[in-house]
RNA sequence: GCGGAGGUUGCCGAGUCAGGUCAAAGGCGACAGACUCAAGAUCUGUUUCCGCAGGGGUUCGCCGGUUCGAAUCCGGCCCUCCGCACCA
């Protein structure tokens, strides 16, 4: 991977010779990252802390490096920064793995195996391994080396404040924040469907299911409709219930085996499969005997709604394990039906119903249209859904468009008693472990009611109000409150705090991770062992207590009050949908006002060469393998400079080795700058250092912004510019350097702290970097005059190597020509369309021109300034003099004119 | 399908909200030159087309519209990426 360090081994030095770890432990000596209340003003910075079941990748690093470099600019600007994180330890995976270790999976086994050696020597492998049978186990190790990486990633985290999801008096509090949403009618139970193996007894998620991240499978709702026979209703399922007057008949499978069941006192048939599902479905249900198809087959059965019987046909292409396998039949606008009957040589009349724009839709016509069977059939699905209206003369719903009718025809059939909602995945799908998944319906399911308009409205309003980096997220978040419902917010299983109402329960994952950022405010104030309740948390957290002071509490009830709520909070664009809003629901919700979160950056993925990072693709490249190999201040950069906030980063070497190069320019030019002791004065210098103003303002402009791609694209690259500009100039970068370094080294400590430290000591600087303070910048008239000019300068010589090229001549001598007064005030007026002017001649020259005319450049100035600079830089004599009565051309303000002398260039 | 973002000159990527100063920042690559025995690194210049005087032509997914003027505003179309409920 490493190919450039033959030919950089003087480089490689200067990259080696940061002692990053010693810095690291220069700020752990003297606690500058631990944070207590002040009466400075605060700052409180945080990132969803990262699941602890394996080593962290690039990508968890980039979120974490951001609020890092946040955290650093506040904490230079003056706030008292805060910047905690705890480890997220509860939920179902952590557990399925020492549940995969104790079975001893060997693909589990290999892959531990494989993360354990990372950080541990080969003879303690094992023996790590082995203790990984016991969940908590893997979370704390994880948690341990997490540390670890972090620290040598070089963040500034108080590590005082840490703590893990399923500590004792953490899970106090999540009972405590479960009670409140309790009482608040927030909290509800109810049935809730799932995905579920029959074989595992248990709902399953998309990572659970085979090829569930590439082919997601969802559930879809079908009205069973149920058709009155002699002896029992058929139960016969369909997307399409506004359909049901274009009945012909039924479709059963002649090869299936088909069950009577009984459903709430009704006898209703369905697949002998389709039975065993549906008791997952409904509790009540049960099996009375299996059937003989002949029973089905020889009746005749009643629709719903209309008076009229259709009789039952056998088809094999009916599959009785999707919903009832039972289907009926519309030949009429179903192009299958169509086709079924048919090739059966039944012989029905189509009944139509359905028109799109004022004609009747044509079965025959998809049919033709499209080779597929089920492309045509899907098609005409798809264009009656979204255009097709109900003729006029039916029943009902004559006249509505099928979107709506579908709803009413549903409503009024269940209302009847003459359907039932038959739940069926969205394909056939199975778990990794190769078992069956259905679709079950639980009961008894805890649920956060987030639908609550109240709530709802309350959080719309804050929303509005906080800070979205990138903002389109405001309305992204907008969207998702509005869609957002009840969500289930426990589970049977996994680690974490038990439901206080119902201890049968866990409460989910995400759901246990709203509100803590609160608790690093008071983690380091309340003991391990202290006694907690409800009334503690009321008394910290809320004005909803006694009035009496708790003594034990006051220091954490102070900290809280100070620090909360986050003003910042770093994430990626999975997060939107379910941390995200969770988080400021729950704050909402629980909250004074003043608590509630304020701003929120999204941060892109992280993509590895192009490609998604993750691990079934091997490319998830771990982040300690990149602070072993590159530092963390190579690594850091990169997040930094090599794309911004909102868009997708990407690890990949020749990118690397890019910022490389430019981190060890930025090595070079302090090193080589730190035997200067004299600053000599001249215009470029003079120039330099007036750039070097702007842009300090700028980054501190964009900082603000949280554009820390375009603020360190002007601290590093801009300020590099400078200083090759500097050298080609005649000045000295060194001298140069030395004059800025306490500026320079503060801007960019923010990304490459170690690197500022080292420097920041060898030149001679007070204390830390990291605690140093960063100033006010602002550019004065003499600053913003000496870059302008600068500039104009630049016009000028940029013009004279066009004359070359075109003219092919080799400018040996340069006679400038600038206009004077008498031309700048006729210009001034003729601008302003006033031509009552001295040398009419300019009229259409300044119309023409208009444009790159500028009046506001002393360029007499200019010149005196930087003749001699652009000599030296365009070897050439440069000689500059007003207009002159006579002169064959006209200059204008801006536009001086350029008299090239020198030699024809022969070969052109 | 629903919701969100986006399509810019060889590539990456600014600019679009507040239309003109935009042939369009910056980086990378490529080319030429300087340095060197040579390569790398570094530096200088060029990098849409035309031009023997700093100028002109044609460009910002496609098609239309608004405007004196559109990469920027409006409408339609095509394409890409992200999220979509018990997964953390």
């Amino acid at each position: 991977m490493d190919n450039h360090s033959s030919s950089c081994s003087f480089n490689y030095r200067m990259i080696s010779m940061i002692d990053e770890k010693f810095w690291q432990e220069q700020w752990d000596k003297e606690s500058i990252f631990i944070s207590r209340k002040s009466n400075k003003e605060k700052f409180l910075i945080t990132v969803p802390w990262p699941y602890t079941s394996g080593p962290l990748h690039v990508g968890h690093g980039r979120t974490y490096t951001i609020a890092d470099f946040i955290a650093r600019y506040r904490r230079l600007k003056g706030y008292n920064v805060l910047f905690p994180m705890g480890f997220h330890e509860s939920g179902t995976p952590i557990e399925a793995i020492s549940d995969k270790i104790r079975k001893g999976d060997p693909k589990t086994l290999d892959l531990y195996r494989k993360y354990i050696s990372e950080y541990e020597s080969d003879e303690k492998i094992e023996e790590i391994l082995e203790s990984f049978k016991q969940p908590q186990n893997v979370a704390d190790f994880f948690a341990d080396k997490i540390v670890k990486d972090f620290k040598a990633l070089g963040y500034s985290i108080d590590w005082t404040r840490t703590f893990r999801s399923v500590d004792e008096r953490y899970k106090k509090m999540v009972e405590w924040q479960f009670r409140k949403l309790d009482t608040m009618g927030y909290l509800k139970k109810g049935s809730h469907a799932v995905l579920f193996s029959m074989e595992e007894k248990n709902a399953v998620g998309e990572d659970d299911i085979e090829d569930g991240d590439t082919n997601k499978v969802s559930i879809e709702e079908f009205t069973a409709v149920l058709f009155k026979g002699k002896d029992f209703y058929l139960a016969a399922s369909s997307l399409r219930p506004e359909t049901i007057y274009a009945i012909t008949n039924i479709w059963i499978n002649p090869d299936s085996k088909y069950s009577l069941i009984d459903m709430d006192g009704k006898r209703v048939v369905m697949s002998e499969d389709a039975c065993e599902r549906f008791l997952y479905q409904n509790e009540s249900a049960q099996k009375i005997r299996d059937l003989d198809n002949a029973e089905i087959l020889q009746g005749e059965y009643e629709l719903p709604l209309f008076n009229r019987k259709v009789k039952v046909f056998p088809n094999n292409k009916i599959d009785p394990e999707h919903t009832t396998g039972i289907v009926y039949s519309v030949p009429g606008h179903s192009v299958k039906d169509y086709v079924y009957l048919k090739d059966a040589g039944i012989n029905i009349e189509n009944i139509r119903m359905i028109q799109i724009k004022d004609e009747t839709t044509s079965v025959e016509k998809y049919l033709e249209k499209y080779a597929d069977l089920d492309e045509a059939n899907q098609t005409l699905y798809r264009d009656e859904y979204y255009s097709g209206i109900i003729d006029e003369n039916i029943p009902l719903i004559g006249g509505k468009t099928v979107r709506e009718s579908r709803d009413i025809i549903k409503q009024i059939l269940i209302e009847q008693g003459r359907a039932f909602i038959f739940l069926e995945t969205s394909r056939k799908a199975r778990t990794r472990n190769g078992s069956r998944v259905i679709v079950s319906v639980l009961r008894d399911q805890w649920f956060i009611d987030y639908s609550n308009p109240e709530w709802k409205r309350e959080t719309a309003r804050h929303v509005n109000n906080m800070k979205f980096v990138p903002d389109f997220y405001r309305k992204n978040m907008l969207d998702i409150v509005d869609w957002i419902a009840e969500r289930a917010c426990a589970r049977r299983r996994g680690l974490g705090t038990k439901l206080p109402m119902d201890r049968e329960w866990v409460i989910e994952s995400l759901s246990d991770s709203t509100i803590y950022p609160a608790f690093y405010t008071v983690s380091p104030f309340i003991p391990e062992d202290t006694e907690l309740n409800d009334a503690t948390f009321d008394y910290i957290f809320t004005e909803n207590y006694d009035g009496k002071v708790m003594e034990k509490f006051q220091k954490a009830k102070e900290e809280f009050e100070y620090w909360y709520g986050v003003d910042q909070r770093i994430t990626s664009s999975p997060h939107m949908s379910n941390h995200l809003i969770f988080y400021i629901m729950n704050h909402i919700a629980l909250f004074n006002e003043k608590y509630w979160p304020e701003g929120i950056t999204i941060a892109g993925t992280v993509i590895s060469n192009g490609t998604k990072i993750s691990k079934s693709k091997g490319n998830a490249v771990s982040l300690l393998d990149v602070v072993r190999k590159y530092g963390a201040d190579m690594f850091r950069m990169y997040v930094a400079v090599n794309s911004d906030i909102s868009s997708s980063l990407d690890w990949n070497e020749r990118d690397i080795s890019i910022i490389r190069g430019k981190y060890e320019e930025i090595l070079n030019i302090l090193e080589t700058s730190l035997s200067q002791k004299e600053y000599g004065e001249s215009v470029s210098q003079e120039l330099f250092q007036a750039r070097f103003m702007k842009h300090m303002v700028n980054f501190n402009e964009k900082m603000e912004k949280l554009s820390i791609r375009d603020a360190y694209v002007e601290i590093i690259y801009e300020v590099l510019n400078d200083l090759s500009e500097l050298k080609n100039m005649g000045g000295s970068p060194e001298m140069a350097v030395r004059k800025i370094a306490g500026d320079w080294l503060k801007a960019l400590s923010c990304v490459i702290p170690h690197t500022a430290e080292h420097f920041w000591k060898l030149y001679g600087f007070e204390g830390l970097v990291s605690n140093s303070k960063l100033g006010h910048y602002e550019l004065n008239s003499e600053e913003k005059g000496l870059i302008e000019q600068w500039e104009y300068c630049k016009g000028i010589m940029a013009d004279i190597r066009s004359i070359e090229k075109v003219t092919h001549i080799d400018g040996k001598e340069v006679e400038i020509v600038l206009a004077d007064h008498i031309i700048r005030e006729d210009t001034e007026k003729i601008i302003k369309n006033n031509f009552n002017v001295k040398r009419k001649e300019i009229i259409q020259a300044v119309k023409k021109m208009q444009n790159k005319i500028t009046m506001g450049i002393d360029e007499r100035k200019a010149l005196e300034r930087y003749a001699g600079v652009i000599e030296k830089l365009m070897n050439m004599q440069i000689d500059y003099r007003e207009y002159r009565e006579g002169d064959k051309k006209l200059p204008l303000p801006g536009r001086p004119v350029i008299n090239l002398k020198g030699e024809r260039n022969g070969n052109n």
